[in-house]
RNA sequence: GCGCCCGUAGCUCAGUUGGAUAGAGCGGCAGGCUUCGAACCUGUAGGCCGGGGGUUCGAGUCCCUCCGGGCGCGCCA
């Protein structure tokens, strides 16, 4: 781990900064990692910033710092490049014997409670590949805040009142004419998401159809919401049946939450008429008396993105109301509340700024133990935990939500809660088209001279039943990796080569949704999907594993365990590390090159925080394991024979195993004892 | 029409708040398993970073503009 190490770098070479030229504000500069250790272990290109206030060449300014930096704790020595980069030698042994011996721990960063909301299936039917990526995007982030030590809420919200849940009990009750009985008789039998994915699909041809089958559709919508009626039962049946289908699938994938939020207790919780005071109180909302919104309670729209009004001066005049200056509906005519609206009061409750509380209740334990919680309109549980009152939320949710995420953060800043409103951060990504090959093979035809075929990829539509299912992706890729698991484990049984082959399936669908930088649409193609070859959550399982395996041989053939070597390590020669031995280059591909890329996960996750950019973490992770597969099979650990490197060495793959396993942990990823 | 995103090697993509010689995987070509597991490693070829202006000591990265592609902009969610 890193960070402290660069803070303590940034802070002497400020105060240096400081005493040489009598600069009492030093500008923001960075501490870098230059590009080969042969230049250093770290870099500060602060020369170039001072050069024109200073009126010195940069190469000057760099040589007049590094002699002005006094003796800093942890660092060998300060070099002024000729191109003017002031480049830092770490004393090695001082950082990593404390690193490898795990007595370091990850800077914890002072952060207030946090609210993770992802996921947010409609609970109607079988997850798929656009969900996928959502979930895990979203378990990635709540990962690394949990590593960093910020305090996390997930949520995982559930819209239960919808439209497409009403277009599934219309399904069942006018297209199948199922009793009550029946559904519960189907879901007892079948794979009820399954079911329900293709009747959805049907639905939607039937209300195409005949557009005055809508009404049904409406009659269903009112009945949910008023609540107490058979209808009102049977899509509490269904959402529950259908949520506990969503929550084993994200099991599979080390996907799990604090609380569900059920956008029925909302409504019933009186949510929004409370959020609705406060708005029209607030001027945030007004009836709009004339035009074709007449009668609509509705919400000004700021011009520009969120992004523009973040970045707005005061000094700017405000865009006059030129054209029709737009209206979002909060309450129709007809007085039924939109989405927005009750998302709006949501926010407000994840805030802690409405002034109601949910009731909860437990609703199931989780795969590793922990509980996972409901909201609830009835009594609920008195011993619940606290849920709520963040200070930061994230509302992981792909890009084409972005108008309607500015909106909540509008209406915080208009309501005065500008922090919170800052606070209220969109996680936006692409959304996942299919290629033409997957699209094919599920069946689905373009026309050769359609639009469709015109297209780089094909959208992924639910009312279609066009879609990867993420049981189909991970049932396929786990009987591929199991049966390769077979082949090279001979002794394995059956279990054992499933329950790693499972391991290996998580692996690579989650690197396939990490590796890929967040404003990039994923073209998803079940080939590329299924390859466990080259950067993929694979090759970085085989790695930590023939790590595993290195040290487990040392235990077996000499009796030395990683305590033993670490426990040793002070009274070893560390020629090795040093880069003293008479083979050792200078440059990459040395021991110090690797443990020390190593230490660096807690800045990789800082940077992943701050940019909500995982693809980072990823290659990241992919390219240490590069580095140190690169690294075993060039330098022999086992087979060494001067016994000082072969400590150091076999002391860095421990090291740098640890720190692989927690950056797999990061992206959900479990090593297998043997694959 | 307005807004957001994308354009980097044959293909798919990385490229840190602007920094040192533009990287990786796949595919191609040439090599490496009696040694700590070849889901691996080594070498090699392959790039006016979509075009054009600008800011800067320095631009793949920031600004403007044009081109190409995607997505939003509903009394749906």
């Amino acid at each position: 781990m890193i960070l402290s190490v660069q803070r303590r770098v940034h802070d002497a070479i400020a105060e240096a900064i400081r005493q040489r030229f009598g600069m009492p504000d030093v500008p923001p500069f960075a501490v870098e990692v230059p590009p080969t250790r042969a230049m250093g272990d770290l870099a500060v290109p602060v020369a170039f910033q001072l050069a024109r206030t200073l009126r010195k060449a940069p190469r000057a300014i760099a040589q007049e710092l590094a002699q002005a930096v006094g003796r800093t704790p942890g660092v060998a020595r300060v070099e002024a490049a000729p191109n003017g980069y002031l480049n830092l030698y770490l004393d090695r042994l001082a950082f990593l014997v404390p690193r490898i011996r795990q007595q370091v721990q990850p800077d914890r960063a002072p952060t207030e409670k946090t609210i993770v909301e992802h996921t947010a299936i409609n609970p109607n039917k079988a997850a798929h590949v656009g969900h996928l990526r959502n979930a895990t995007l979203g378990d990635t982030l709540v990962r690394a805040l949990r590593f960093r030590g910020t305090p996390v809420e997930t949520q995982n919200y559930i819209d239960d009142m919808g439209v497409q849940v009403a277009d599934i009990i219309v399904g069942f009750r006018e297209l199948e004419r199922r009793t009550m009985d029946e559904v519960r008789q189907i879901a007892d039998s079948t794979r009820f998401d399954y079911y329900c994915w293709d009747l959805y699909s049907k639905v939607s041809g039937w209300n195409e159809g005949d557009k005055s089958r809508l009404a049904v559709r409406a009659a269903v919508l009112h009945d949910l919401e008023h609540g107490g009626n058979d209808t009102a039962a049977m899509g509490a049946f269904i959402v529950d049946r259908i949520v506990r289908t969503h929550l084993k699938t994200m099991a599979r994938l080390n996907i799990g939450y604090d609380l569900l939020t059920y956008e029925g207790d909302i409504l019933r919780l009186h949510f929004w008429t409370h959020a609705f005071e406060t708005l029209k109180a607030q001027g945030a909302v007004f009836l709009q008396t004339e035009g074709k919104l007449a009668g609509c309670w509705v919400m000004r729209i700021e011009d520009g993105s969120a992004k523009a009004s973040a970045e707005r001066r005061d000094d700017v005049e405000p865009a006059t109301d030129d054209d029709e200056s737009r209206e979002k509906v909060i309450v129709r005519s007809n007085g039924v509340v939109t989405y927005v609206g009750k998302d709006l009061a949501n926010q407000f409750w994840k805030f802690g700024l409405l002034g109601l509380d949910f009731r909860y209740r437990l609703f199931a334990t989780q795969a590793d133990g922990r509980p996972l919680w409901s909201t609830t309109s009835d009594d609920g549980d008195p011993g619940a935990p606290p849920f709520g009152h963040a200070a930061r939320i994230f509302n992981v949710i792909d890009s084409r939500q972005m108008y309607l995420q500015a909106l909540l953060s509008q209406a915080l800043r208009t309501l005065g809660h500008p922090t919170e409103a800052e606070n209220s951060i969109h996680f936006s990504y692409e959304m996942v088209g299919l290629s033409h090959a997957t699209a094919r093979e599920l069946g689905y035809e373009t026309a050769a001279e359609s639009e469709e075929a015109k297209k780089p990829f094909v959208e992924v539509a639910g009312r279609k039943g066009l879609g990867v299912k993420i049981d189909d992706l991970l049932d396929l890729l786990t009987a591929k990796a199991s049966a390769e698991v077979a082949r090279r484990n001979p002794e394995f049984t059956p279990g054992d080569c499933e329950r790693v082959g499972a391991q290996i399936a998580v692996a690579a669908i989650r690197y396939f949704m990490l590796k890929y930088s967040r404003g990039k649409l994923i073209v998803f193609d079940i080939e590329e999907a299924l390859s466990f070859e080259g950067e993929t959550g694979p090759y970085l399982q085989y790695a930590v594993v023939r790590a595993n395996n290195i040290l487990n041989k040392l235990q077996e053939r000499e009796g030395l365990s990683e305590a033993d070597v670490l426990a040793v390590l002070d009274q070893t020669p560390a020629d090795e590390m040093l880069g003293q031995g008479d083979s050792l280059e200078p440059g990459e591909d040395t021991l110090w090159a690797l443990v020390f890329e190593a230490s660096r996960l807690d800045e990789v996750v800082e940077q992943v925080v701050r940019s909500l950019e995982f693809s980072a973490l990823a290659k990241y992770t992919f390219g240490l394991a590069q580095t140190f597969n690169a690294f075993y099979h060039r330098y022999p650990i086992l087979n060494e024979e001067r016994v000082d490197r072969k400590r150091w060495r076999a002391a860095g793959v421990a090291y740098v195993r640890a720190q692989l396993t927690r950056a797999l942990d990061l992206m959900g990823i479990e090593v297998p004892g043997r694959m």
